[in-house]
DNA sequence: TGCAACTGGGAACGACCGTTCCAAGATAGC
DNA sequence: GCTATCTTGGAACGGTCGTTCCCAGTTGCA
């Protein structure tokens, strides 16, 4: 057997993530990555392929790794709305504090920028935006069987609202957006869904 | 007096606009806009600056020119519930068919990108996001004015729900979101805040 | 120990980036 | 017609882009 890979290139692959995530794959240069993950461009090359393949592996990663367990958390949770608004308040906190303070959504980014052109990088932006709603039907479902949700209203249509309030808090997170506004934005969209008795 | 423009600025920013729409900043090299265009280099940097000034300048053009004068209809629309319904039809409309079908809106679009390091790209998105909860707000005075509003809604929590809204059908739209899912969508959001005799 | 396989370092590629500069062309006042 | 002033065409700048290539270094097996 030759020689062993002399790096780890999850943890590489991880870095390459955060680079795109907050500067977008057009203004990152393979020199930044290179920079960035302390690898050779050789090693870079020859592990991910050329830069659209490493954003496309590094889009795949964060939805595998930021997105799909708070999704499979938020459609597993018995509590109904009260798991919709910790869902929420979880997204506004990361995205408002913290490391990635200012970075929004890795993947709502990746519908603004000219990536989505691609219909590999368009296959995971839909199949992202199909398990959000998903997720948050299941909640909904949940929160009607116990009789948390007005009677008119339809678990499908507000699942898709939801979805849909979830990028505008991505997209204007990333301007700056105050975190108490979101938190009550969000709050009033709930309060909607629930009645005056909302969690 | 010496020579004078052989061009039309104003006609030619239209041209950014649609460029830098479209695809970005970044991803859009001068050499894109010299042959969008069909000036000169020379003529370029000598009306307009360089290329943040240039991006600049199309995105104020945008949001003048595109934004504000439909901000303007819905806050002066006396009808209320209708005008806002009427809002997001034309938006879903503008996003989903005709020759901006799938550009999304350039200044969500800008809260995505790198642009928004910049405080004068800032500045604009902020104003925007303000007139458009503004505008939103405004209709929703208005409809509850003419009793379109369940009981409990707070037209200032809605107005910044409905303009989370927006921004969420900017972003799916240049995924390529389907028109009637989003218009779907939108109607449940509007029925939730008049209840059952929604227009 | 020699061979084969794969690694990493780093130079080099042509193309394009945003920007600048200069000479030629055009216009208005004298 | 001359001059002054601005515009325009287009070459050229240094730098960076994504990518490729080669060579030395390292490893495991025969």
């Amino acid at each position: 057997m030759p020689d062993i890979k002399h790096f780890d290139p999850d943890a590489a692959l991880e870095t390459v993530v955060r680079l795109f995530w907050r500067q977008g794959v057009a203004s990152t240069g393979i020199q930044d990555v290179v920079t960035a993950t302390g690898l050779n461009r050789s090693s870079l090359y020859a592990t991910f392929g050329g830069k659209q393949e490493l954003y496309l592996a590094a889009l795949r990663r964060y939805v595998e790794q930021r997105s799909r367990p708070v999704f499979r958390r938020l459609a597993e949770d018995e509590r109904g709305l009260p798991a919709i608004a910790e869902f929420f308040a979880g997204l506004i906190d990361a995205r408002c504090s913290g490391e990635y303070a200012g970075w929004g959504c890795m993947v709502s980014n990746a519908h603004a920028g000219a990536d989505n052109s691609d219909p590999e990088v368009r296959a995971v932006l839909d199949r992202h935006h199909e398990e959000l709603r998903d997720a948050m039907h299941a909640a909904l479902v949940t929160a009607r069987a116990q009789g948390q949700l007005v009677p008119g209203c339809d678990p499908r249509a507000a699942a898709d609202v939801l979805a849909l309030l979830a990028y505008g808090v991505n997209l204007r997170s990333r301007a700056g957006a105050d975190a108490r506004d979101l938190s009550r934005t969000v709050t009033a969209a709930l309060a909607s869904l629930g009645g005056p008795a909302a969690a």
